[in-house]
DNA sequence: GTCCATGCAAACTGTTTGCACGCGC
DNA sequence: GCGCGTGCAAACAGTTTGCATGGAC
């Protein structure tokens, strides 16, 4: 966890971008909050440590971020963008439709995929993004009438 | 595709809604226009067609048809969603990260990550949304510079 | 000392909603 | 005629930006 926020520390100075405090607060919320946070829980966690940081840094400290290449923000199917550390090899991500509840799961299937797209099409993939919904185990059980899409 | 229009309409009609001009016209929009287009470029279109349409209606039509699972909206990457008719089978985007062009695909090995998510962890995925970008071969070859990320 | 980064508040964008009217059924 | 669908404009949420101050380097 430290070390991940060491880590990102250092990108940020060899890009030549200052470490403030501020930063290093969001990343520390990053790296412990970890998965699936919107620009306004992080806001919020931040505050927790240091009720000094505005919204709009979150969102400026986000962008840098995200031109780094150190974060990446997915739209999975709320109105808002969430943000996760790009630290770890390639995951997806399912959502829950009914409980919300997001799981990230790893499969070797898509890299078969972005195979093909290179040698049948000539596209170098640079990023992927799976985004699987439906219904959990759990609501899957508890909810049988889920059927109001015919 | 007067003949989608039409399956669009009976569909409508069989949900007890109202098939209303405008409802009409943007039906004709999103099966001309056909490959992902957004609310504002959909209101471009239809405007063409007669200049009596709202955009908050196509907002409120689009979101009928999302229910009614005819249509489906994606965030490709950009700030807004674009929707397309989800008439035939599963298909995929790839989207170039510097023309910006949209190729659709298919491939038959999301099944197979699908059918793990079923027998593994025991859940039901309703939709799945594969989103690969990077560049295309046409952007690939002309720019050598693909090395901003390092 | 130089500039980048910040806070604040206002602006902006995409989308949603309240209300009164009109038209499909 | 009943009630859903519409236009309009205002409201809204999330995100971005202009400007003056402050702190990292």
């Amino acid at each position: 966890m430290a070390k991940l926020v060491g880590m990102m520390e250092e990108a940020l100075r060899a890009s030549g971008k200052r470490v403030t405090p501020q930063r290093r607060l969001i990343l520390k919320a990053l790296a412990e909050g970890g998965e699936h946070l919107d620009a306004a829980a992080l806001y919020d966690r931040v505050r927790a440590y240091d009720s000094g940081v505005s919204l709009a840094t979150i969102y400026r400290t986000l962008g840098v971020l995200t031109e780094m290449g150190l974060v990446e923000g997915h739209h999975l199917g709320s109105d808002q963008s969430r943000y996760e550390v790009v630290d770890s090899g390639p995951h997806y991500h399912f959502s829950c439709l009914r409980c919300g509840k997001v799981i990230e799961f790893t499969t070797p299937w898509v890299e078969r995929i972005v195979r093909d797209l290179r040698e049948r099409r000539g596209i170098d993939a640079v990023r992927t993004h799976l985004h699987i919904s439906g219904y959990c185990a759990a609501c899957h059980e508890s909810d049988k009438a889920v059927s109001d899409y015919s």
